[in-house]
DNA sequence: ATCTATTAATAATT
DNA sequence: TAATTATTAATAGAT
């Protein structure tokens, strides 16, 4: 949108990026300014010149609002990047900045909790109630999972016990069979060792049998 | 740009605004980072979404260094503000003790929003789910508390503007009178320098009627 | 998601 | 710095 297209990168002749940036840094605020306001957003935008200079726009006007919303949601990240080494220079900056980070925290928790609240705006309390919605969405289901899962882990262990049970029921039935057998061909033994015909043992009463029921 | 143009005011049709807002999410990116490029600035954009999701640019993805950069330029004040009751004694200890507490803040805090939650038992999740219903119950009884107030307050206002209607309306009646009785006099005198007998005047036609019609 | 008629933004120029 | 203008870019509404 202009005489020619643009390449991006940097602007090398000197008025013109900086003729450039005023024109863009206008429309830029203003594209921020106008999606906060149609699509009911929260922006915050912050520009620094290659001077030096901030140029700042944000919903309500109220940055810090917004910088504090944007820092509880990648607190995560964050801390992995300031969790390195303790501070080298001023002890005493570092200790207030850490206490400050606590009483933000506090804060925050305790409107989590569901307390505190009576310094929150009607927005403030749509968001936060908002993002409780969807973190007891994410627990139940995660929950859901869970309790899904020791489900099938319980069937599993029924369905491997009971294949167990079968085998085991097996196992004793040929068994049994095995001492049946010992026990008849003993039986037979014991007959031949009295001097009687085994042709005539089908009319002598059998060997009891062993009877193991299961389940 | 676009078919017709478009008023600046939140759209109210939930789809529109939602296809808006990825839309000109998307532009207003590009237009932060092409400021970024073409001008050598330095640029922090964060949208929250209505539904409360997080969007954000920062030049060269160091948002950290740029909010500081930020807090730097126009909330020096703050950093003062905090330095109220120290450690006496071993910083290093303190310091540690003060991360710690963070650490755990932090983790709670991620398991309030939903996240993280692999380290969880099923009792534990239980748990949170429970306290996070409860909090949200007292949000939005806070919440309707907070609108039934501003409704009544609505009301009330409706009511004393609606008072102060009727009351500027009945002046205006009266007032119409005065007129009216005014100009009748002035027509009666008028008539008596004529030398005609007040008597006869029902004869004659009646004076204008000043009529201000309201609503 | 993709298309396109339109408006908006803006690069170059004055 | 501020207009003007010729172009390109963004996007609202439709599909």
């Amino acid at each position: 949108m202009g005489r020619g297209r643009v390449q991006l990168k940097r602007i090398e002749n000197k008025i013109n990026r900086q003729v450039t940036f005023s024109k863009r840094r206008a429309g830029l605020l203003k594209k921020a300014h106008e999606i906060s306001v149609l699509c009911d957003a929260e922006v915050a935008l912050i520009v620094f010149s290659h001077k030096g200079k901030l140029f700042e726009y944000s919903t309500d006007s109220c940055m810090e609002k917004i910088l504090e919303r944007y820092e509880r949601y990648s607190y995560a990240e964050r801390q992995l990047v300031a969790t390195e080494s303790q501070p080298q220079g001023n002890w005493s900056m570092e200790y207030n900045r850490l206490k400050a980070k606590v009483d933000l925290l506090q804060k925050n928790h305790r409107h989590y909790m569901g307390e505190d609240l009576d310094s929150l705006s009607l927005k403030e309390l749509q968001n936060l109630e908002q993002q409780l919605d969807t973190a007891i969405k994410h627990i139940r289901s995660k929950k859901n999972h869970l309790i899904s899962e020791s489900i099938s882990e319980f069937q599993r262990k029924e369905k491997a016990i009971q294949e167990q049970n079968a085998m085991l029921a097996k196992q004793i039935k040929e068994r049994e069979k095995t001492v049946a057998q010992a026990q008849q061909s003993q039986w037979g033994q014991q007959q031949q060792q009295l001097g009687l015909n085994t042709s005539t043992s089908f009319l002598l009463p059998q060997p009891p049998h062993p009877c193991l029921n299961i389940g």
